[in-house]
DNA sequence: ATAGGGATTCTC
DNA sequence: AGAATCCCTATT
């Protein structure tokens, strides 16, 4: 049962909180299913964030945030990496979250196939924004993909059991990854969330928090 | 039309 | 610490 899209227009800041534990799934017809546990993300606000895409208002590439919550952004970055996020609504309020890990969840060997490690079975072969479409086979051609219906990309609610672990373990929180050119003080926003002691995150949180700490 | 730079990852 | 690598945005 996919996330409705109610789910998705929120702030988002929150939306970046509440995908923790979230469970983002790809089908693909001819490699079959797989899917991970989102364990770390990171919030890009409208035009005033100045490490967000939508800091140029909306420009082709960011167009996709632009629009309504539930959809995915997925952009390339240094030419090689993609990397994929969560559009958050309502729309005409810019916003997107970005994947920045996922844990196992279903289809790991496939996502280790992807990966170029075949039989790995390493948490952390999502540890890492472009580590995230790697695994999942998630390209370019999937920007604007509809994630609150199920298809060849969509979301799903904690698993009980996960969102039982989420709640024992807690969130961390920190400063975004490799937005130093933003400058003060949109560089030091505290808008990367992580489960905390996760095997999957994509490198330590250098402060331990909670969220609104 | 062209130049500058990046929400990363891997290797030296 | 540095390279790989190309699309996007801004500027001329």
């Amino acid at each position: 049962m996919a996330l409705g899209r109610a789910f998705f227009d929120r702030p988002v800041v929150d939306l970046a909180q509440a995908l923790l534990g979230c469970v983002v799934v790809r089908d693909d017809p001819a490699a079959g299913r797989c899917s991970g546990l989102i364990v770390e993300t990171e919030a890009y606000d409208g035009p005033d964030d100045r490490a967000s895409h939508a800091r140029f208002g909306r420009t082709p590439r960011s167009s996709i945030m632009f629009g309504p919550g539930g959809r995915a952004y997925v952009y390339l970055v240094y030419g090689m990496h993609r990397l994929l996020n969560v559009v958050a609504g309502p729309d005409g309020a810019p916003g997107a979250v970005l994947v920045r890990a996922v844990g196992h969840h279903e289809g790991v060997a496939l996502m280790a196939a992807r990966r170029g490690q075949p039989g790995s079975t390493s948490p952390r072969l999502a540890a890492g924004p472009g580590l995230v479409t790697q695994a999942l086979g998630v390209g370019l051609e999937l920007n604007g993909t509809d994630l609150t219906r199920q298809g060849p990309l969509w979301l799903a609610a904690p698993p009980r059991e996960v969102a039982a672990a989420l709640a024992v373990d807690g969130i961390v929180t920190g400063p975004r990854v490799g937005v130093a050119y933003a400058g003060s003080p949109w560089a030091e926003r505290p808008w990367r969330f992580g489960w905390r002691d996760h095997p999957a995150l994509s490198r330590p949180f250098p402060r331990s928090g909670v969220p609104g700490a």
